[in-house]
DNA sequence: TTATTATATAGCCATATGGCTATACATTAT
DNA sequence: ATAATGTATAGCCATATGGCTATATAATAA
């Protein structure tokens, strides 16, 4: 979960995901055509994102094809929806809770 | 939202939104207890949560109290769900599309 | 006023990060 | 066989991170 909220964390590699979920596995080079980086650089990138299971290499010969991975995303937004949602339970309990006290003595 | 990705990829930090979620807003102190850390570190974490609006800090008198903020919690749980969402939305029409195709000749 | 409590800040350390250049490796093209 | 292409690795740099101790500040208690 660290890994993967970690390489959220970061610009470049959200706009690579945004990329894979707009129009499907794409090569390393196409990955790099919109950011003004140096090759390494989106390796690495990459790699990051590789290593928190975001994405999946595909090696097609001399070129390496990458695939988003849902599974991780589906674990993050389910930790922050669960918390929120828990949370934002918790104060409409107390708001009830509140509506239906007495506004002179403060009991129900 | 760089700031809020990188607030939650760190494993104390996510525990005490999880606190801040069950248990509502708690004192650095309190938010101290269940972690073996030196009081200096709990306050770098807080003020990261901060800078990233996940919390908010109540000062009342000479204890700091923090409420959990729900509003970048969302953000961040809908940048992830879009995308997410998207992107199995285009598997799902891709499917679709497979799915009608003549099985001898690859045309629909 | 003095002591105690709650938190912050300064400053240090080891490690990680994101960027770069130069170079190596692997695959395809000539 | 040689050249060109796609990617990775090594190694460097500046900065950020998470942890610590020691100390300062702020507020309440004695």
């Amino acid at each position: 979960m660290d890994r993967a909220f970690h390489a959220l964390g970061d610009g470049t590699r959200r706009e690579i995901i945004s990329m894979l979920a707009r129009s499907g596995a794409q090569s390393a080079n196409q990955l790099r055509a919109p950011f003004n980086v140096a090759q390494p650089t989106i390796s690495k990138h990459l790699k990051v994102l590789e290593t928190a299971g975001l994405v999946r290499r595909e090696v097609a010969g001399r070129v390496h094809l990458f695939h988003l991975e849902t599974a991780p995303l589906q674990q993050a937004e389910d930790w922050i929806a669960s918390h929120r949602s828990f949370w934002e339970g918790t104060l409409r309990r107390l708001d009830q809770f509140v509506g239906a006290m007495d506004p002179e003595d403060g009991t129900s």
